[in-house]
DNA sequence: TCATCTACGTCAATAATGCTGTCGTAAACC
DNA sequence: GGTTTACGACAGCATTATTGACGTAGATGA
């Protein structure tokens, strides 16, 4: 990469030699780092399927959607929304996007006939597949560098950033994980 | 070719028919809850700040300029926005309502005039920790939680994550940590 | 010195994604 | 049978991002 001239590297190299402070001081460095991390980690992982959906007109919303319909095939409209934290009205918007372009079913329950379980058709799946690759590619590289206890380091940091009902979440197919769509072909 | 998981937990007890489709479909399973992770632990980590952000009457992107700059205090406009990945444009609007609202200062480079270089004010720095502290609440309750193996887990693996520019950029302080808001307004 | 590039700012228009509030309908529930 | 629930839709608005064009001051090099 280019060097611009305001680089960042020659900011301020003084170094005061104070213990305890200087511990507080790596507690807080090590803090800041993770935010640094958090913000271009994210950015980058869901820059890796925007090339495949800016050519269908789609959005990252709409990746979403696909992706936790497709993790959860036959859910409700509103373990949707309780899952994005988003409203129903800016869920409309995506969901009747990708309804209309055939990416998602939506099939009445037979228990509770009031709702409209979501679930994705063939090309749903054939796009969602698509997308996830490309951030495979991201994930399973840094999985690799980083090696099996790094893995396992990661997931309970990530576990511990999120929120109790995220981590229930998590849980959730502990069990049944295959429940889903799972199963790579 | 790659060690798939480093005995994460066991997903599947049961030894099956299939042992090849099964470790398949492990490793799917795996990125795919990475996926979900990545979701959930950004989404609460950022809103940690939003309540703040909001009874001010700013945004995100308002908190990650104000983040960038106090990290890197004297940075110019351009280092900034290779940084965030967004256009001019969008950064003005942020950027000129935090000058507005005397958060953010700026002073002409003194090696190229035609810079801006970018600072907080006091009270930039003030509304700055504010945010931090509540975003250093779940990021310390998490590294406590998962315990410091996994914290450089954590940190392996995201790193790998994000692409080549934003590595360079995270091995910026490696040794003048410091440097980041030591320059006072 | 003069032409050109660079760093930054700004105007105009547009898109994606989120929000609030309201209303309607069908089905479930007590 | 009245109330709540699940969902859909309309109207309007805010934030954050985009592209493209244009201007200006200052750096830079032939």
């Amino acid at each position: 990469m280019p060097e611009p001239k305001g680089d960042l590297k020659t900011l301020d190299p003084k170094s005061g030699p104070q213990a305890g402070a200087n511990l507080l001081f790596l507690r807080e460095e090590e803090i800041r780092a993770a935010q640094d991390m958090l913000f271009f980690a994210y950015r980058d992982f869901t820059n890796a399927a925007d090339v495949i959906l800016e050519e269908l007109g789609l959005g990252r919303a709409h990746h979403r959607a696909l992706h936790f319909i497709g993790r959860n095939a036959g859910m409700s409209v509103g373990d949707l929304l309780s899952l994005l934290r988003i409203t129903k009205q800016s869920l409309s918007r995506v969901l009747n996007a990708l309804i209309e372009q055939g990416y998602v079913a939506q099939i009445p329950g037979r228990a509770d006939r009031r709702q409209r379980l979501l679930a994705l058709t063939q090309a749903g799946q054939d796009l969602e597949r698509r997308l996830y690759e490309r951030q495979r590619e991201r994930l399973v590289a840094a999985y690799r560098e980083a090696g099996g206890p790094a893995v396992e380091g990661f997931r309970r940091v990530m576990r511990g950033i999120m929120d109790e009902a995220a981590r229930a979440y998590m849980d959730r197919g502990e069990q049944a994980a295959r429940a889903p769509r799972a199963r790579p072909a």
